[in-house]
DNA sequence: CTATTTGTCTATCTAATTACTAGAGTATAT
DNA sequence: ATATACTCTAGTAATTAGATAGACAAATAG
C-alpha cells in the first residue's frame, strides 16, 4: 500500500502537470482543490523541490511548478523518490538491492522468484506511465464517462 | 514492501508444505532452519492457526502443521490474511475497497486507473501461485543451479 | 500419576514511521 | 514598507514493526 504522502504527491504533481507552462501555482490553491492538508502538502512539495523535481518562487506571484517536462516524470520515479523501491522484497529490488539477512540460499529461494515477477510487472506499469500519460487518461475518462451508461 | 512478519510467515508455510503429511514440526526446528527469531515466529504461527490455516498439537511429539492442502494456499491469500490488500491504494482493492477521503471524482481519477492495473497484475501472480507451485520452483532451481555456470 | 516436553497466551517494550500541525523566519514584488 | 508566499525547524499523537519475558495449559511417556 502506498502511503498518503506519496498519494498526495502524485495528485499534486498531476495538478502541476496540468498547469505546466502557465506559471507558478499557490500551495493554498493546490491544497484546496486537491483537498490535501496544506501544511502536510507544504512539506511534500518542499521535498520534491529539494530533489529537483519542482521549482518554487517566493513572494507575491510565487508558488510551485514542475521543474521538468511532465512526460519525463513517471509514477515509478516519484514513488521511489518518496517511499523507496517498488519491489515487494529488498532482495528483488533493481534500484536498492539488499540481501535478506535470514536467507540461506538466495538463488534457490522460491519466494524471491515469485516476488521478482511481481516487481517486474509493477515496474513495467509504473515506470512507463508518466504524468502526461495519466493526464490523458483522465481527459479520456471525462470525455466518455462510464457512469453515463447508468444515468440515462 | 512486504513486512518481515509476512516474509517469515511465507517461509514457514513453505517449510511446512515441504513436510506436509509427515506430522507436526517443532517451532524450534522451524525457527532454526529458516533462521527466524523464535518468539516472533511463535506469534506468527499462532495467528495463522487462529485463522485456520495451521493446526497445532501440544505436548511431546507436538508442533505445527498445515491444516489444508498446500495447493489451496496461495501467496496472495497469506499476504491478505496478515498484511491486508494487495492493492497499492484502498480505492482499487477488490477485497477491502475503501474510498479515498480526499478524492473529488473517483471515476475520473487517473491515478486510480493506473493503480488498478498494478493491483490486477500483482493479484494475477500472487493469487495463482500456491505453496506447492513455489516448492516446485525451488526444486527446479536446485536441480539446475544457474550459479554452476560460473563455477566450472 | 507425575515429570517433561511443547504449544498458548498475556503483557510489555523500544524504535521507527506516519500523518500532521505550529509558528517563526525569509525572500520578493509592488 | 508591507503584504504575500515559500522555508524550515520542531514537535506530537497514533500506529506499526519487531521483538522478548514469563506464566500457564495440555499431552504423553514411563
Amino acid at each position: 500500500m502506498l502511503n498518503n504522502k506519496v498519494k498526495y504527491a502524485l495528485k499534486a504533481l498531476l495538478h502541476l502537470a496540468r498547469e505546466y507552462g502557465k506559471g507558478p501555482v499557490l500551495i493554498a490553491d493546490l491544497a484546496e482543490q486537491e483537498r490535501i492538508p496544506q501544511k502536510f502538502l507544504e512539506a511534500i512539495l518542499l521535498e520534491l523541490r529539494n530533489h529537483g523535481m519542482l521549482a518554487s518562487k517566493k513572494g507575491k506571484g510565487g508558488g510551485y511548478c514542475l521543474n521538468m517536462n511532465p512526460d519525463l516524470i513517471s509514477l515509478g520515479r516519484v514513488i521511489r523518490l518518496l517511499e523507496g523501491p517498488l519491489a515487494p522484497l529488498p532482495c528483488v529490488s533493481q534500484t536498492r538491492y539488499e540481501r535478506c539477512a535470514e536467507c540461506v540460499d538466495e538463488a534457490a529461494c522460491g519466494l524471491r522468484m515469485v516476488m521478482k515477477e511481481v516487481r517486474d510487472a509493477t515496474a513495467r506499469i509504473l515506470d512507463s506511465e508518466t504524468l502526461t500519460d495519466v493526464l490523458k487518461r483522465m481527459e479520456h475518462a471525462r470525455a466518455e464517462p462510464v457512469a453515463a451508461m447508468f444515468q440515462i
